[in-house]
DNA sequence: GATATAGTGGACGAAGTGTTCATTAGTGGA
DNA sequence: TCCACTAATGAACACTTCGTCCACTATATC
């Protein structure tokens, strides 16, 4: 199907435009009706998915709450997979590039923990983040996503702990690893797979506790 | 509508049986037919669950898995949520009202989370309970489930800690609410959200870890 | 065997899914 | 400003799925 080169003169490619596909890839003049669509669609699928759950992530919602066709919709994201990933990369991931250290470890872990408390906190977040954790274990790029998402947090966390043991916070031979493993995850849990609150309250109490336990 | 007494006395309710909801709700002299056709329905809707996620379990697949009629299993569970929650029900969860408590703390540890750990190392029982954490963010009912799920596992390990207490394995003003999160946390958090395996070395490093920070 | 309820399967309209296509609208280069 | 080109549209399509209905059969108890 290769094009005859001896064609028409006047039938060269003179205005190439960079396709969907392309700009989906990255890098290419970004054709501004597209980067509308994608914006308008992302947002509702996020907007839906925290309202209603991942089932009602479908072409069909998604395209009416953005006011976009159902078919430029497929064109976008083929697939509900897709789809719904582009629903959870909506989310806000919070930048800690220009987090500033205090002088003591609970006021860090605080600031640090307060946003992700906040999302675990607000129903609609959690539904965010719990289809993400469901669906990363059959989906290998939104495992991806996910990970990205908790790589924001460690090395601010590990940052955190050092300063701690230079202070004297902290015992120096503290496994960082599982030390940032049991406060993440006492929150985690605790919002997943139980009733109980999780709030600023809770996270001081999981903040002193790591603190007490882990002193020199 | 009520039938008139003085009708045809060979129309007296003679032989009325339960019906369906009674027997959901609990005592009534099961009818055979209906513990039968539920356990096909909750057998099915659990591999369904398991095998290919929460959106492969509905009316139709389940039905189809479980050799039931459509109409049948409308009958039993009428929503989709009722469904998906026989499903998520049909987890064996595991009893601990025999559990023998040994001489340490780490052994203790290990014999109450080794079930837990094999939970979460299998993608599919993972699955399912990522359905489990993601739909009690919207059903009460299910909520309950896992609620009476993780009360089996709370009180044991409240006692293998107060045990370890006495023994002097741990320190005596330890935490017991936060501990167990703490443990259970470290395992589930690091399951969903990040790619790291949680199997029984993982296990073994939480325990430890554990134990040497919380020693008195 | 009589009787009552559970389960069956076909049929249905309604709704949703995924695709195609001719048409309109918006973009950047000449 | 015009033009070539691609994105977006919306109507139409065949197809599947959903939820419900009903007459009928199967099975359990007395």
């Amino acid at each position: 199907m290769a094009d005859d080169t001896s064609a028409n003169p006047t039938s060269f490619v003179m205005h190439p435009r960079p396709d969907i596909d392309a700009c989906a890839a990255g890098h290419c003049e970004p054709d501004p009706r597209v980067e509308r669509t994608r914006a308008a669609i992302t947002d509702a699928a996020g907007t839906l998915l925290r309202a209603d759950g991942p089932d009602a992530v479908t072409h069909a919602t998604v395209a009416s709450a953005a006011n976009v066709s159902r078919t430029t919709a497929y064109k976008h994201y083929p697939t509900r997979a897709a789809l719904l990933r582009a629903a959870i990369e909506s989310m806000d991931k919070h930048e800690f590039g220009d987090f500033e250290f205090g002088d003591d470890l609970a006021t860090d872990l605080r600031n640090i923990f307060m946003e992700f408390v906040a999302n675990l906190s607000d129903v609609e977040q959690s539904k965010l983040m719990a289809t993400m954790m469901l669906q990363a274990l059959h989906d290998a790029a939104l495992a991806e996503v996910r990970d990205e998402f908790m790589a924001e947090l460690r090395p601010v966390i590990s940052d955190a702990f050092r300063h701690a043991i230079e202070r004297g916070e902290l015992r120096a031979d503290l496994d960082l690893e599982l030390a940032w493993r049991t406060i993440s995850g006492s929150l985690v849990f605790t919002r997943f797979l139980t009733s109980d609150p999780v709030n600023a309250e809770f996270l001081d109490r999981v903040i002193d506790y790591f603190i007490s336990v882990n002193a020199p």
